[in-house]
DNA sequence: CTATATACCTGGATTATCTAGGTATAGTAT
DNA sequence: ATACTATACCTAGATAATCCAGGTATATAG
């Protein structure tokens, strides 16, 4: 993420990727475009986050990883979500549902 | 906040806390107890998170604060928000704005 | 043959927050 | 009297998420 928005709400980082890849097997390198594309311009998330962060989802069996050949002959490592990691996003969606109706209800008593 | 809900968005803690000064002055210790009744027991801010907060925040001109007797004798110390104080939460208002309807857009992507 | 885009990775720094203490006073119960 | 609980403020050190700045390597464009 950029760092104004830096610190995402309950388990933020990983529940954005993990609901990019319950759409389908992605990589990577396309997530951080796949992410920038559909939050219109707002999340940025950088390698240093990424990477790792899909290491420790793997290591925590929430996603799958196999290397293949790109068209291009490029080798990419394309991850494919789990289901513990669909219950995981769940839980975590829940979660951000909950934080963000609360925020909201801390905002709407300052500006009535 | 509760380990669960750690760090949230785009200066998340401080925008709260703004939030809940913008309404009338508040000493610590009830800015604890008004943020989890607000957030309807959500948000349990710890101690440890917000003193040294608002520390910051005073040095930044946002809050300033007073030493006053309470009635029942103790001493408190009662943070009133400045008109710094009111751009800044403005402005962070507007970026969680942005923040949580990227995560919308992102997670609306998955549950069509 | 060099520059750029793609693609993955890591170590160390930064920052927010938590944990777990500490101090002190007022009120309540024993 | 004495201890316990609630109130009220504070801080040092640990933890965890993220960033920064680098590294490696291959494919494509100029």
């Amino acid at each position: 993420m950029k760092k104004t928005d830096r610190a995402a709400a309950p388990g933020g980082t990983a529940m954005l990727v993990l609901a990019l890849l319950s759409t389908g097997e992605m990589y990577g390198y396309q997530m951080i475009e796949e992410l920038e594309r559909r939050s219109e311009r707002v999340f940025q998330l950088q390698e240093g986050t990424l990477y790792p962060l899909l290491h420790s989802l793997e290591k925590d069996g929430l996603v799958t990883a196999r290397n293949a050949q790109a068209p291009s002959g490029r080798t990419r490592r394309y991850y494919r979500i789990t289901t513990a990691g669909q219950r995981a996003l769940e839980e975590k969606e829940r979660e951000w549902r909950v934080y963000a109706g609360a925020v909201h209800a801390v905002l709407a008593g300052c500006t009535p």
